[in-house]
RNA sequence: UGGGGAAUAGUGUAACGGUAGCACGACUGACUCUGAAUCAGUUACUCCAGGUUCGAAUCCUGGUUCCCCAGCCA
């Protein structure tokens, strides 16, 4: 098994941990988290820490738990929070008994922070904003106090006390921890602890209006929850010190937080930030645009949650700051649908084909294979008859060397049907190809010549009386540079969108058997690509995204 | 010009003083009732300079480049 292989090499952070283990550093024990903050939709690269997260509990006998790190009311909803317990859910992960949540620790917080200013290690602060900046510091000089910093225990309290009875106006004061405004890592320049915000969260309504910050905050969550890894991404390595000094200062459980490098795609953008605005800027149909890297835009783009568990497994997990290839993302994908999805024929730009020599009233039933890669998977019916659909693509009236298609004089297989020969081809007054006029040998009824002759392609088609109509939608990358970001002076990511990145077919043909296909289904469109019904599909019309395209050869050989 | 991190084929990721391996990509070829899949093969890597050592991607010294930090965001 290849079980040996994967656990021979492992990740740093599943080094640690085993590690942890062997020297039973917390009892045995291992519990991680995935904390994110209810303000957005989670995407890929979330998902590469859930794989971390969750992955590790499951396979270390540990658990993980799913908090929301609800700190902040002015930006948190609860349409993010269904949203993303449906993410995960649908990833598969576990998370247990019950979902946590931040704003349950309020409370505990602020009795935390009492004990912090009655031991002289925090204090309220009057300055606001603009004057603390400017009592900061800069990157290479040192703060300079706050005029505060020394007011008694118990006037701080006293205010303290005020502040979350919401007798001072928002940002008015702040409560700050008593660290050392020299310190050369900016974090530990008494750092803000509450700040004041009269605004109703979407928990604890108007309870508070005192709220934690991040800093504060995200440390006691975990160990209240008696986290033993914190995982997290590498831009709070530099908070590890101030989560430190109030874990120490306050003499709780102390996890070891570990840091690791966020995920970053080609002809992609994964800040939140930005993907809001994408949204909002109505450059995408919401935040299941199937073209986004969001997990409900790759769910409804077709995805299943093994190609991106998969994936994420594939990519490891180090702290270097790199860039995956888009293509290995589309490789973990069709890897997964190639082994899972039913094959199926359509034609997504229809051509006519009028076979002359067959009967005009007959329908037949031909045998197909459902999914050569899955015995089980059995076999169904299609209907022939006369008139078929062809691919435009796969007929050339003055075909190259390298074309093995239909062209006029050859012929072809019909894939589970007959072999053909095209010898005429219609066009209208502007010279389009409208039909094409075709024989069949019925000797080849299934797809083998009984003479053994043999055939250099073999084309998909749908047959023209039992069609069933269709839209599809392909999807391109959506942003036409590898990096987004990297833009001309006064010119932002929305710069680098592709145009191309949504093409929407009308009048496509399904077989007869997707007539009843529903709302994310995923096929194999044979030789085509992988595709996925989308829920605009209705009674009369189906929608079809496309997930990915088949690994096509002809095209490359057709770009030289 | 402070502090914290990181550098291994084109892209990622292993090797923890002892043959630089794997995956993706690219390129050949075989096979094929999907120009898919599959199979076989080719390609290409230790940031630089010194040092220690029988032996260095790994240890030491110095340098280079990149990322993060001056929110009452997370």
């Amino acid at each position: 098994m290849s079980e040996n292989d994967s656990s021979a090499r492992v990740d740093f952070v599943r080094t640690i941990v085993a590690e942890d283990i062997k020297s039973n550093k917390w009892q045995g024990r291992i519990a991680t988290r995935f904390p994110p903050e209810p303000n957005g939709y989670l995407h890929i690269g979330h998902a590469k820490s859930i794989c971390l997260n969750f992955g590790i509990a499951e396979e270390f006998g540990g658990t993980c738990n799913l908090r929301f790190d609800d700190t902040n009311p002015v930006k948190e909803e609860d349409e993010y929070i269904n949203s993303i317990v449906e993410d995960v859910e649908w990833l598969g992960f576990d998370w247990g008994e019950q979902i946590y949540y931040a704003s349950d620790y309020f409370a505990q917080m602020y009795a935390y922070a009492v004990e912090l200013i009655k031991a002289g290690k925090a204090y309220v602060c009057d300055l606001n904003a603009e004057q603390m900046r400017q009592y900061r510091g800069t990157l290479t000089t040192a703060g300079k106090n706050s005029p505060c910093r020394d007011r008694s225990i118990d006037e701080s309290l006293a205010l303290f006390e005020k502040m979350k009875n919401g007798e001072f106006a928002d940002g008015s004061k702040t409560l700050r921890a008593k660290i050392d405004m020299a310190h050369p890592n900016l974090n530990m320049r008494d750092a803000v602890m509450y700040r004041i915000l009269h605004a109703a969260h979407h928990r604890s309504d108007d309870k508070w209006c005192i709220y934690p910050t991040y800093d504060w905050a995200h440390g006691l969550e975990d160990s209240l929850e008696k986290i033993t890894h914190s995982i997290c991404t590498l831009e709070f390595e530099n908070h590890r010190p101030l989560y430190d000094w109030f874990l120490d200062e306050l003499k709780i459980h102390h996890p070891q937080q570990i840091e690791f490098a966020r995920l970053n795609l080609t002809y992609t953008i994964m800040s939140k930030r930005k993907l809001r605005k994408l949204v909002e800027g109505d450059f995408v149909n919401g935040w299941d645009d199937p073209r986004m890297p969001t997990i409900c835009g790759l769910r409804r783009r077709g995805y299943s949650p093994e190609a991106i568990k998969n994936f994420c497994k594939t990519i490891g997990v180090a702290k270097f700051n790199s860039t995956i290839d888009m293509s290995l993302l589309e490789h973990c994908l069709r890897e997964d649908l190639n082994k899972t999805s039913a094959r199926v024929m359509a034609v997504l730009e229809p051509l006519k084909v009028v076979i002359d020599n067959y009967p005009p009233d007959e329908i037949e039933q031909l045998d197909a294979i459902n999914n050569p890669q899955d015995q089980t998977a059995g076999t169904r019916k299609v209907p022939f008859s006369k008139e078929i659909y062809i691919e435009r693509d796969d007929f050339m009236e003055e075909a190259p060397r390298k074309f093995f298609r239909l062209t006029p004089g050859r012929e072809v297989r019909l894939r589970y049907a007959y072999f053909i020969t095209c010898n005429s081809v219609v066009k209208d007054a502007n010279g389009e190809i409208t039909e094409l006029h075709c024989s069949y040998d019925p000797a080849t009824k299934g797809g083998d010549a009984p003479d053994g002759r043999k055939v250099k392609s073999t084309l998909h088609w749908v047959c023209a009386k039992s069609a069933v109509e269709a839209k599809v939608r392909l999807y391109e990358t959506f942003f036409a540079k590898e990096n987004p970001d990297k833009t001309e002076e006064g010119q932002d990511f929305t710069a680098n969108l592709n145009p191309e990145s949504l093409k929407e077919l009308t009048g496509c043909k399904a077989e007869l058997s997707l007539a009843d296909a529903k709302a994310g289904q995923r096929f194999q469109f044979e030789r085509l690509g992988y595709f996925c019904v989308d829920p605009d599909s209705s009674e009369n019309e189906l929608v079809f995204n496309r997930t990915a395209t088949l690994r096509d050869r002809w095209k490359k050989i057709n770009q030289k």
